[in-house]
DNA sequence: TTGAAAGCGCTAACAG
DNA sequence: CTGTTAGCGCTTTCAA
């Protein structure tokens, strides 16, 4: 608009179009408390700013009139957003479940909202629901894992270019990648994976099995079994591999429990890729009068509640589910402040032994 | 950002301050295609209305440049927003991540986003977030239950009233309300309680007790309470009522069963507020060596996938927590696309015996 | 301490 | 079929 304008608004008014939804806006404020509409924008933000007096008049018209700001008014005027976009896996997997909740608490009343997106674990979903949320600006990006397609990630490093928090949560890089971009919240799955056959070689299993995940999507879940049988072969124990079938997990496990049985050479421990394969295994091992840990010791992952309360308890991996999300909330309202990179954040597994791989516990706990 | 301007710009422009992220705007792509920002902006919304030949060229400009459409300023002058605003009491309770899940499916490549917020059952903090959410101008609301402050009401039905599309999730009135303004999307909570009644006097209670959930926000539980209690009240049955401690639902179900096992005079049959508790009940029992259910019969709420693997199997109400948040998004899309209040859906709670109700049942199954 | 002017990037309405 | 004009409601910059 090069013509400069004329000195006040059309007085005249004439015919207001009145797009918009009708909601107050910062004028009608404004006119009620005898202000304009920036007195008004600035009581919103920074009162202190306000003559005492003035503050108040304003702090009435706002009330009296009811007014909600326009959130995508100021974000377009302003260029920042305050929308956490959230991509995981299913939200309904009470891993990732505690993690969005984490997530949710993190950011709660810091005046950010999260945008949730579920991929059902498939990368091209993944993208175009990247694509989408982007469109957004928001203010901070959370995404499950390291892999993605390359499409996506060159968005996210564009994103992270334009100066856009990144955090990848759930997963952690065993390699010190110094020179990454963006920032993870989570913990090695090889590692993981190698702790858990570490365990069983260490309660003297010389032949054992890792029952990997139906979801063939859960990378993760691979990791973990790559860690397991790399950790098997370099301690020179015999480590078979066998994938649960799709669908329930606790069906999936007891399925599994008798192909375990069946391998020859006679294995001795499974590890598996959650605690619900395992404790389908656990639950129809019972049902079929099979000794854990004698005849089989079981080795689950994730620490569900229900584990504990197994009898034998189910031996497990304790992982930070919620305090993911929280540590991942946390990451991405401090680097929104300040520019600064944060620190990864290498969270802690820990491994929890109950009887289901130590004959002679106490069944009900540790 | 001190972006030079380009060729076409307004050649004085002197300093432009340029106060956006940078992004490429539906200008940018407008100079490259050698038309203007509107062609663009139909090229976007609705191609057909091109001449093939300038569609073509806008699309390979769109590409080009990499362009992401910036939704603030999209929704701001349309005064239309693709939010769907969704408030749950947690997103990691199993029940609401699987009603989450079902929602983002729902949603999924509909062009809506779902803003996420916990609320953590304090109706307050409920209040609050739904009015920080409203300054989104979502498209559509969807809210847990039929319980809030007389202010977050308030803040719906001038929704409503405004054309904002709003649902309730999970719960569902017991009298035929027409004239409400909102959609409910869930079950009677009541009658399920007095379902739950009705099957342990079918099965020849006399004495009975109902442990309600520790978490004393949880409004829809009780409920389920009141109508156990109203329907036991109304068969002459006697009804004891037990508040499980707070903390882990599968301790909390296991010190319960004590209680329940010393209650005097003896009962013989007990429902709980939720699966995590009856199976911690369960559990216990084998434990202990109590009979079930022929010494005490157990019967849960929501059929959590443990339940029928657990020995014996835990008599249960099924629950359609995925189906909530599918129909719920659904009815939203519905909604949005014509103006008219879709139906409530009243879906239906089931029934299933197990052997945790039924002495002689095959353990495994129902 | 308050205000005026300008514009964020897009879409609606109306021309042509 | 394409363009012009005028905002959407807010924040920024600069001025008073």
């Amino acid at each position: 608009m090069l013509v400069p304008s004329t000195a006040a608004r059309p007085p005249i008014a004439a015919k207001k179009t009145r797009r918009g939804h009708g909601r107050p806006t910062l004028h009608d404020v404004a006119e009620v408390a005898g202000v304009t509409q920036i007195t008004v924008s600035r009581f919103l933000r920074s009162p202190e700013l306000l003559a005492p007096e003035t503050a108040e008049r304003v702090r009435q018209a706002v009330e009296s009139v009811g007014y909600v700001p326009n959130l995508q008014a100021g974000q377009l005027a302003s260029g920042r957003s305050r929308i956490v976009a959230t991509l995981i896996p299913n939200a309904g997997h009470s891993v990732f479940a505690e993690t969005v909740q984490g997530l949710a608490e993190g950011l709660r009343d810091s005046g950010y909202e999260m945008l949730l997106t579920s991929t059902g674990y498939q990368p091209q979903r993944e993208e175009r629901q990247l694509r989408a949320v982007l469109g957004w600006s928001p203010a901070a990006i959370v995404v499950t894992g390291l892999h993605r397609t390359a499409a996506a990630q060159q968005l996210l490093l564009d994103a992270r270019a334009a100066g856009t928090p990144v955090v990848e949560i759930w997963d952690h890089p065993t390699r010190k990648t110094q020179h990454r971009e963006l920032v993870q919240v989570g913990f090695d799955h090889r590692a993981a994976g190698q702790m858990m056959a570490e365990h069983l070689i260490s309660m003297g299993h010389q032949r054992v099995a890792y029952v990997d995940s139906g979801v063939i999507e859960d990378v993760r879940a691979h990791l973990r079994r790559d860690g397991f049988i790399g950790q098997a072969r370099k301690r020179g124990v015999q480590a078979a591999v066998l994938t649960a079938p799709p669908g329930d997990a606790l069906d999936g496990g007891g399925v599994i429990l008798n192909e375990l049985l069946d391998l020859r050479p006679r294995i001795t421990a499974a590890a598996f890729a959650n605690d619900h394969l395992a404790t389908g295994a656990l639950l129809q091992a019972q049902a079929q009068n099979i000794a854990v840990p004698e005849r089989l010791a079981l080795l689950g992952f994730g620490d569900f509640p229900i584990s504990r309360h197994l009898h034998p308890g189910l031996s497990t991996v304790h992982t930070p589910t919620a305090e993911i999300g929280r540590i991942a909330a946390a990451t991405v309202l401090k680097w929104m402040r300040s520019p600064e990179q944060p620190a990864n954040a290498a969270l802690d597994c820990t491994l929890i032994v109950r009887g289901s791989t130590k004959a002679g516990l106490d069944p009900h706990t540790a």
